[in-house]
DNA sequence: CTGAAAGCGCTTACAG
DNA sequence: CTGAAAGCGCTTACAG
C-alpha cells in the first residue's frame, strides 16, 4: 500500500549493476567479486531491501514450506509434536502452515488438495480418525512431494511413518507392573480399529503369557476415546466386578488418573492395592496424586524426528521413492502409582 | 518432478480457448458464458487441473497466508488459540503458518522479518517475555499488514489488541472468595513486569478494598512464572505464616493446584478451611480434586476474534490506520474448591 | 463474451 | 566477473 517495497530491480539502478549480479551477489554466488557483493550487500541495507520470497518460491518451484496436518492442535500430544516440527523446520530454513482435520475425512480431503495448490514442499500428516484408505495422499507422492506420518499412519500403503513401539511399550508397562507384585491385571484399551490401541492390548497380553499370568477378559475394558470420563465408568465397572485387579494398565493418563481418583474415593489405596500405569506422560500424570506411572511417547522427537526425514527426502536430489519407517524409543518413567515398597 | 503439473496454457489449449478465458472461467467471471464455464470446468476436473495458487499469490500480491507468533506452541493457552485462529481462517480462505518465538527477542525479530519477506496477509502475535520495546512490529505496519496482538501485548503503542479483562477477572474471582465467607485471602501473583498479572494483583485489592477487608501483604506472594512448584513454595510459605489465609486467588490454575495438594497433605479442608480460585480453566482444573474454581479465560474465542479483526482489516479497502482493543468477556466457574455449603 | 499482451519479482542458462 | 534475456503461471486492464 503506502512505500512500494524495493526490488531487486531497484537497487540494481542505484548500483547500476544489473539485476542478475544483485541476485548473485545476495544468494552470495561464488562467481561474483567480493567486492561487489559488499556493495550490493550495504545497499540492500541502507534501503532496507528484503527480498520477496514469494517471487523466488514461484520462480523456484520451492517454497521452504512445510504442511501439516492434525487432527487438533489443542490436543496436547499435537501441540507437543507440532512444536518438534517447528523447531525442527525453522532451524533448517522451513516454515510450517498448519491444518486441523477435526478428523474429518472430508476436510483432510479438502486440505490435501489446498497443500498440492500451494506447493508445500512436504507434507506431515497425523491421520483423522474417519480415515480409512489413504487414497487421497497419493497424489501428493505423485506430484514428488514428500509425505511423512505419525502416529496415527496408513496401513494400506507403504510410506515414511514416525512411529513408537506401541506393542513393547505395553508390555514394557506391564512387564513393571508384574515385577511389582501383581497378579491380577486389568487393561483400559481404546478402539481396536486404531492400530496403536491394539498393538497396546497386544502388548498388555504378551507380557502376561510371558510371565505365566492368566489373561482375564473381564478384566480388559474398552472405551471409544480414552477419555477422562470413560475412565471412570471403568474404574467404576472394575469396583464392581468379582474379580478385583491389583494391578491395572491404562492405554493413556486420562483412564489412568480417572481411576486413581475413583479409586481412592473408595478407599483403595494407590499403589498398595492396586498399582497404576498410564501412557504418554501428559503434564497431569505428575500433578495427580500419587504421581503417575507412565510412558513417556516422545511427542516432541516425533515432531522432530518426522521433521528431519521430510527434509532429508525434499533435499535429496535423486527420485527414486524409499519410504522409511522410524520406531521411536519409549520410556517408562516409574512414579509413585506403581512403586511398591 | 514427475508429471510436471497442468497450467492453464495446457487447459486452454485443449479447449481452444485464451488463457485469460480459462482463468476467468475458473474464477467465475459474470462475463464469462455459463456454457464456457461448464466446458472449462468438466476439463479441469477431467485433467486433474489444480492451479498454481503460488503464482496466483505472486501475481495478485495476496498469499492467503496469517503469520502467527507464539512463545511456545505447547502452552495449552497458546494452543486453544492457535486452534481458534486455524479454525476461523480455515472457513475464510486463509492458511496459518505458526512460529514459536521461543520468548527471545531476538528470534522474534527474525520471524517478524520472515513473515515480511513471506508477503504474508496479515500477522497475529502474543509477545515474548524478552519483548520490551515493539519497534520490529512497526515496520509491518509500514508496509500495510494488519497487525493483531492477544493476550502479551505491546504497551508503547496503538496497535490492534484483543485481551480479557484482567483486572476486572481478578475482582470477580476475588469477590466471589469474600462472598464464600472467606476474611482472610492470599494472592498468589506472578511477574510484576508483566502487565496481566499486574491487572490481576489490582483487581484482587480493589475487591478487597471495597468489601472493606484489609489487605494483608503478608498474604500477597510473588512468583516468576506461576509455575507448579513455585506454586508449591508459595503453599508452604502460607502454612509456616502466622497469618493463615482462609481464601486464596491464585493468578493461574498451575499455582491453585499446587496449593490444593499442599494443604490437603497438610491436613486442610479444601474449602472448608480454605477456599481457592485459580485463573484459566485448564484441563487440570476439572480433574483435580476438589474440582477448581477458575476463570474462564476464552482462550479461544481469543484466537477467533484475532483472526476475525485481522482479516476484516486485510479484505477492508480503505487504508485509514485504526486499531481496536477488543476485550473478551471472561467467566467465573464455580466449582467445589471454593464451594461452602 | 473472448483474446492478446504485459507484467508481478525473482533466477539461471547462456554468452561474453 | 557481469549482463541480457527468457520465463516461472497466473491475472487483469485494454481492446474488440
Amino acid at each position: 500500500m503506502k512505500n512500494s517495497r524495493i526490488t531487486l530491480k531497484d537497487l540494481a539502478k542505484d548500483l547500476n549493476l544489473s539485476p542478475s549480479t544483485i541476485s548473485r551477489a545476495l544468494g552470495n554466488h561464488p562467481a561474483i567479486s567480493d567486492a561487489t557483493k559488499k556493495r550490493v550487500q550495504k545497499m540492500a541495507e541502507e534501503l532496507g531491501f528484503t527480498p520477496n520470497s514469494i517471487a523466488s518460491s514461484f520462480r523456484k518451484k520451492k517454497t521452504q514450506t512445510i504442511g501439516v496436518i492434525v487432527p487438533r492442535i489443542d490436543i496436547h500430544f499435537h501441540s507437543l509434536v507440532i512444536s518438534g516440527i517447528e523447531e525442527f523446520a525453522y532451524n533448517n530454513g522451513y516454515n510450517v502452515t498448519i491444518f486441523q482435520s477435526k478428523d474429518s475425512l472430508k476436510r483432510e480431503k479438502e486440505i490435501v488438495k489446498i497443500l498440492q495448490n500451494k506447493m508445500v514442499d512436504g507434507v506431515i500428516v497425523c491421520l483423522g480418525i474417519e480415515t480409512k484408505t489413504c487414497d487421497h495422499f497419493k497424489k501428493i507422492n505423485k506430484l514428488g512431494i514428500p509425505l511423512v506420518f505419525y502416529d496415527r499412519v496408513p496401513t494400506d500403503f507403504d510410506a515414511n511413518k514416525i512411529i513408537i513401539n506401541d506393542f513393547e511399550s505395553a508390555y514394557l508397562a506391564t512387564e513393571h507392573l508384574i515385577k511389582s507384585g501383581c497378579k491380577r491385571i486389568g487393561h483400559i484399551s481404546g478402539s481396536q480399529t486404531t492400530t496403536i490401541f491394539k498393538a497396546r492390548l497386544e502388548g498388555f497380553k504378551a507380557a502376561l503369557k510371558k510371565h505365566h499370568i492368566p489373561i482375564e477378559e473381564s478384566l480388559i475394558l474398552f472405551t471409544n476415546n480414552l477419555s477422562y470420563d470413560e475412565g471412570v465408568k471403568c474404574a467404576e465397572k472394575y469396583l464392581k466386578s468379582d474379580l478385583k485387579p491389583d494391578g491395572i494398565f491404562c492405554a493413556n493418563d486420562y483412564t489412568a488418573v480417572s481411576v486413581i481418583q475413583v479409586f481412592r474415593k473408595a478407599e483403595i489405596k494407590i499403589p498398595e492395592d492396586v498399582a497404576i500405569v498410564g501412557f504418554s506422560n501428559y503434564p497431569i500424570s505428575k500433578i495427580i496424586e500419587p504421581h503417575l506411572t507412565t510412558i513417556n511417547d516422545r511427542a516432541f522427537q516425533m515432531g522432530e524426528a518426522a521433521t528431519k526425514l521430510l527434509i532429508r527426502q525434499i533435499e535429496e536430489k535423486d527420485d527414486s521413492i524409499t519410504s522409511e519407517i522410524i520406531t521411536l524409543k519409549t520410556e517408562l518413567i516409574v512414579r509413585e502409582s506403581s512403586t511398591r515398597n
